[in-house]
DNA sequence: GTTATACACTTATATAGGGAAGTATTTCAA
DNA sequence: TTGAAATACTTCCCTATATAAGTGTATAAC
């Protein structure tokens, strides 16, 4: 049975080193981690009590609990009042796909460029009138965009933006920066939150001459919502990638070992 | 210039309730979320000071402390030291896509079924060895499984996985809950960490077959590889989804308001 | 005018301790 | 033997306090 804790193995891997720049709940939550990663701890086992990690590392309670708490927060053990702290088995369904690789792509101004097909005012037809939750025929700012990495297109980019001359974003995202700020947050203060979905779709004609791939092909598409501070919709896209650029990748589980 | 922080707004809103069962640093939390949602603290903003955030709400600098770094946590604000803390302006890069739709499709056993349309050994190729870090022709147990809800396929799952007989999971595997087992992790002390991928792809004629779709037919498809506490890959699988029925959908910003 | 220092402000880390709440075990009584 | 109460142990939450370290500004010295 593993379930009890066990002390001696964990003693003698490793120790605080006060003299370290590193603080001493992050090393212990690094003890922590090694020790799961190594097999020490195997998912279901306990972890030590907390009183029994202040003894043996020879920190206080309010470190070896923002150690937990820690590791909590990134879902590695579960803690039980009563009970204890347990190493939490890895769940698949834990695996988040994040956006990173997009955002390095548009940073990466050395290889990337943005080039705008066409920006002009359009009058909203009925499926965008409901998408930005304004009256059909109300004016709106269409934005058709590809970006291109050492000259390859991997991203087309089509927008509807409300068109409000108060507003400074129909500006500002005119320009070819624009996009990054969209990902990188930088400076926009109107946009309050954004529901972004993703799915896979066949390319269109056009697409697909747009970004020089062959028929029929599957893509990623990567719709976009976004909303201001009112609670209106001021912008509706997506996002069409060539599916050999862009690729999901993530881990469960522990990492290094 | 709002990037003074300004007290009087938040101190009207709302209070402390210290007989609520709500902990007092999660109430802060809420407060300062709401804050933020209402436009009151806008993105570039600076967060009232520690201390007087402990003055305006009686609670002790630990508590702000711990208020505040979940909200580092959580990726709402940023923690500049020897400046102050700042709200973060929303960014589509740190938007993260799920799998719980998933979890939840296979947690549904009122809905969903699991049926195993083949499970042999079979000896591995030259792919499926390089995958498994096996020997070309050693023994793997291949598993194909379809996923129906409501009886209409939803998923269509292939796996490989080293044929140990000291391993139990060959035999767990089997069992048409193991697939629950994967996402939520129930029981598996043997996984240490997986890699998964997500990409776009066409159905090949077999899939649509067994999906029940037309040709041509763009679908996710969902690889994944789990390694064992020695480092060795022990299955290798992807999953086949109906488009129309898998969609990854996330928020970015605040959410309510 | 320029530089160096001191100070006030911020967040960051750590210590010590106490009480509340939940769980599991033991002990005691029926 | 059974059931209930007491106890020990665990995690959880909070307070109070101290020190360190980074940032910016005002002041003093050159």
């Amino acid at each position: 049975m593993s379930q009890r804790p066990n002390g001696k193995i964990l003693a003698q891997t490793a120790s605080i080193d006060r003299s370290s720049f590193e603080p001493a709940y992050a090393q212990l939550v690094n003890i922590l981690r090694q020790s799961m990663a190594a097999g020490i701890l195997r998912p279901g086992d306990q972890l030590p009590s907390e009183a029994q990690l202040c003894e043996r590392y020879g920190v206080s309670p309010m470190t070896v609990r923002r150690a937990i708490n820690t590791l909590v927060d990134q879902g590695m053990v579960v803690a039980e009042q009563g009970r204890g702290t347990f190493v939490k088995p890895i769940a698949m369904s834990e695996a988040t796909f994040g956006l990173k690789n997009l955002q390095d792509l548009l940073n990466d101004t050395e290889h990337t460029t943005v080039n705008i097909l066409e920006a002009r005012i359009v009058r909203a037809d009925e499926r965008v009138a409901r998408k930005l939750d304004i009256p059909v025929g109300q004016r709106t700012v269409y934005i058709r965009r590809i970006l291109r990495t050492d000259n390859q297109p991997t991203l087309y980019h089509r927008e509807y933006l409300v068109y409000d001359p108060t507003r400074p974003i129909v500006e500002a995202e005119l320009e070819v920066t624009s996009l990054q700020h969209l990902f990188s947050g930088a400076g926009e203060t109107i946009l309050k939150r954004g529901e972004i979905s993703l799915e896979a779709t066949m390319l269109d004609e056009e697409e697909a001459r747009l970004l020089k791939v062959e028929l029929p092909r599957a893509a990623f598409c990567f719709e976009h919502l976004f909303y201001d501070f009112e609670e209106h919709p001021i912008s509706w896209g997506w996002f069409i990638g060539r599916n050999n650029l862009l690729r999901f990748t993530t881990q469960v589980g522990l990492l290094e070992g």
